[in-house]
DNA sequence: CATACTAATTGGACCGTTCCAACGAAAGAA
DNA sequence: TTCTTTCGTTGGAACGGTCCAATTAGTATG
């Protein structure tokens, strides 16, 4: 029953040859004879061998893998920016390890720690909720990239980000290029990336020259706090909500919808992030759209450069994102 | 410079006994003085030890790691599967592992050999596309369980699935009882799920007396499959829509809305598996929702069951669906 | 024909754990 | 006192690979 997994040693006594040239012929080495090979070839095929990854591990003290945590795998950003970094570190022979700590932050430190007991090479981070304390203690052990974030500046944290303020630009300026003046914009919460894309849109109104129309609402980035905060925006009867991220903007148009406002010919709404849910056709949501796979391609390509030469300064990389106009945003209503 | 990481060795001779004595301090271990515990833990912290899983788990020759094989973390179905049996197993001292293969067939294969290099102990795939084969050779080396999927009778793999049929009962019914009879199956594809949605359809129509009325129009899991589809079958005027998975049937109803139908008005549309995104009151589509956070946390509880007593007979797992009644179903046109 | 060299093969140390058999010291029983 | 027990501790053998230095066989060079 269930025999025990055959060794390398297994395939050797099969093909009547010591271990060591097993290990020489899976491994590929030229200095192995045609017929040792084919015999060994043979062997391990018929006993079904597969070299153990823990053992290879250890002796060889590397794990070709990366350690990924991601915060959350219902937000669909997320898993758009995995599959850039995903065939990208494929491609050059690492396997992903990838955990997610649901909404528990305490969780969050124990799966990394998990991550580093199994000798990850690299840990890229998607999570906004990490302090940048543990940021920083796990970034001296190993290269560490952390993704969506730009509020992290050290020596040895790699970052990749779009560029949140240039981003919030994006959408003000379109707003006010279709005549809107009062834009509120309804915030993500209290992490970086939110504190962020607040900045950028007091900024934008500011350079537009509509400080004093400047509001923000607290919100947050699911739908529901989308909807509740929409629903307070309204009650001023803005022409315009310039929404966090774009699942709470889809939260926002239902808000609208149900105080019987028509998107967008009462109430323009823009979202953040570019999901490919926004671009269905019931939703039809203008945003600003980060480039996310490309995201996640810069990310491991970091990675990669920092596992080769771990002596390497870190960068910071900041990727543009691009007004993505859809069916939500309009003219500003003539009062 | 990145001093390599202390061993349990190093944190001995730093504490002044035996790695023996640490390992079993660091195990909590009852036969060890309080002093020796004390210094020994002192001397782990300080040193900022941590356990080599690979060494670990050759030495054990337990990984205490589960594979996981997901299809696509596109589709939020996986997502919300994904939760249900992560914690579960997470509770029970399993990490898991957990690896994706876009839109590669052959990748997955290279996938799941990569999870049992890792000594995974058990496999969890979710993954309609994987052959019988390799799912029978892969549940010869550990246990194995498939979610969403029923085709699969072996007695070494267990399933954990929805009752595919019984849910397209009640999807007809429904429509039925709404007066619906030109029920139109936009089916899913060449895959064993829609196969089997396909047949509930037909099935649930002959239980109805519609047996003439039945129509399925080959389509995808896709939005933009869903569209096409629907735009294949509105050219016959059905007054209702029931779709093979949500994602097809918001890409359905653009396509309804785009021909200047209305929903449910002119045309109710009904879709499959219930996924969170649907209740977007945007979409608010009616649907069969599949418990899905429960379907995965059986799989977990499968799963542990195998790994505790591998000789248990596998089962197949069925959970039944529910209608989920929300705006895109409404009575049947009087024409 | 000895010598040098190359090609193919091998034993053994090592990676960082766990775990078992064995050990010394102290304590209890005879 | 001597013999068991118990407690705390220890060395060393696994686990399954990799890799280096050493060995043998075979071939070319002088």
């Amino acid at each position: 029953m269930s025999s025990n997994r055959p060794t390398i040693r297994d395939v050797a006594t099969k093909s009547g040859v010591s271990k060591s040239l097993v290990a020489l012929a899976l491994s590929g080495s030229p200095k192995v004879s045609p017929t040792s090979r084919e015999r060994i070839e043979k062997a391990a095929l018929e006993l079904g061998y597969r070299p153990n990854a823990a053992a290879r591990s250890l002796s060889v003290r590397r794990s070709r893998t990366i350690g990924v945590l991601i915060l959350d795998l219902h937000n669909p950003v997320f898993a758009e920016i995995l599959d850039g970094f995903q065939s990208e570190l494929r491609e050059h022979g690492f396997t992903t390890m990838l955990v997610t700590a649901g909404d528990n932050p305490v969780l969050e430190l124990n799966e990394i720690d998990k991550l580093l007991q199994f000798q990850v090479e690299g840990l890229i981070l998607i999570s906004h909720r990490l302090p940048a304390s543990v940021l920083h203690d796990v970034s001296v052990e190993v290269p560490t990239v952390v993704v969506t974030r730009d509020d992290i500046v050290s020596a040895r944290i790699d970052t990749v980000s779009n560029d949140d303020l240039a981003g919030m630009t994006l959408a003000i300026d379109h707003l006010v290029s279709l005549g809107h003046t009062d834009i509120v914009h309804l915030s993500g919460g209290d992490n970086p990336v939110s504190h962020l894309r607040a900045k950028g849109y007091s900024d934008a109104m500011t350079a537009n020259g509509l400080k004093k129309h400047i509001r923000i609402v607290p919100g947050g980035l699911t739908e529901a706090k989308g909807y509740r905060a929409a629903a307070e925006a309204l009650t001023h009867r803005p022409t315009a909500l310039c929404v966090a991220n774009d699942i709470a903007a889809i939260g926002a148009i239902a808000a609208i919808e149900s105080a019987g406002l028509r998107v967008p010919e009462d109430v323009s709404v823009i979202g953040y992030d570019g999901i490919t849910l926004g671009a269905l056709r019931r939703i039809n949501l203008t945003t600003v759209g980060q480039p996310l796979t490309e995201l996640g391609r810069r990310a491991a390509e970091r990675i990669l450069d920092r596992v080769h030469n771990p002596t390497t300064e870190s960068q910071r990389v900041h990727l543009s994102a691009e007004l993505v106009v859809r069916g939500t945003t309009g003219p500003a209503p003539t009062s």
